[in-house]
DNA sequence: ATAAACCTTCCAGTAGGATGGAAGGTCAAG
DNA sequence: CTTGACCTTCCATCCTACTGGAAGGTTTAT
């Protein structure tokens, strides 16, 4: 199969496809008498495999590491297990942090709404954000 | 004051307030006759509602907009509201998404726990991540 | 007078994840 | 045989928010 139905199977641009091979996140297929790039169903899930951990949120690196992992013959369960894990703790770090972060700009907001602005002083740009 | 000064009391390299000068987050400072910067109490302010409006969350993109709202003399306070409350809504959104991405990367890494390896299927990366 | 600390400009690079475009080769339909 | 879709490589560019360094000028302390 060449890049363009690669492409259409996964919903991934053959730019982005080609990138991934760049950054050996992918590896290089095989090539028609042409140089064409020739994927079998390999690729496929491979590349499903890219998009659904990036869609978990671990990154191009992480990905890599996890593909480097099981190229070397190791059980990458274990391996994935505690990088998600680990990315759960962090988001859930993150997500605390948002979420203070939220309060804060509703309470400013809500401050601007009731406000005068012929208070302001002139010599601040925004009063409402100290 | 000199641009270390500035950086002293704001918490800003000297090298980062060039930049903001340079993508007009900061209006350009009077000059010494030597051609140092050569920054008043009104920098102080405005550099520090950059740092505290970034804390927030807001872009130097949207820093600038507010900036300019306030250049022309239009009243910053219902923009200001307005960004901090759509911020707030966005923020609702994300907080809900990475709450779910959480989730789901615990519930993955716990099937990755109890999984035998032996199991995989060597065609695909992680029978974790489907 | 001289050294250290500070300032100037300009140019380059970082990370992450792509995307755009030029110049050229290949393949299938009409 | 030509047109258009598709493919190749390589190089450049985007976004955000900086950061680093070189080469040179200024100020301050000793």
């Amino acid at each position: 199969m060449r890049i363009g139905e690669l492409a259409a199977l996964t919903g991934t641009p053959p730019k982005t496809i080609r990138f991934y091979e760049d950054i050996r996140v992918l590896p290089a297929p095989a090539r028609t008498a042409s140089q064409y790039r020739d994927y079998d169903q390999t690729a496929v899930s491979q590349l499903r495999f890219i998009r659904a951990a990036q869609a978990l949120g671990l990154s191009l690196g992480e990905i890599r590491e996890v593909i480097s992992f099981r190229d070397r013959g190791e059980t990458v369960c274990a391996h994935v297990a505690s990088l998600l894990q680990r990315r759960a703790t962090e988001l859930d770090e993150r997500i605390r942090e948002l979420q203070r972060l939220r309060d804060e700009l509703v309470r400013l907001a809500g401050r601007a709404r009731r406000l005068d602005p012929r208070n302001c002083d002139p010599s601040l740009v925004c009063h409402v954000i100290p």
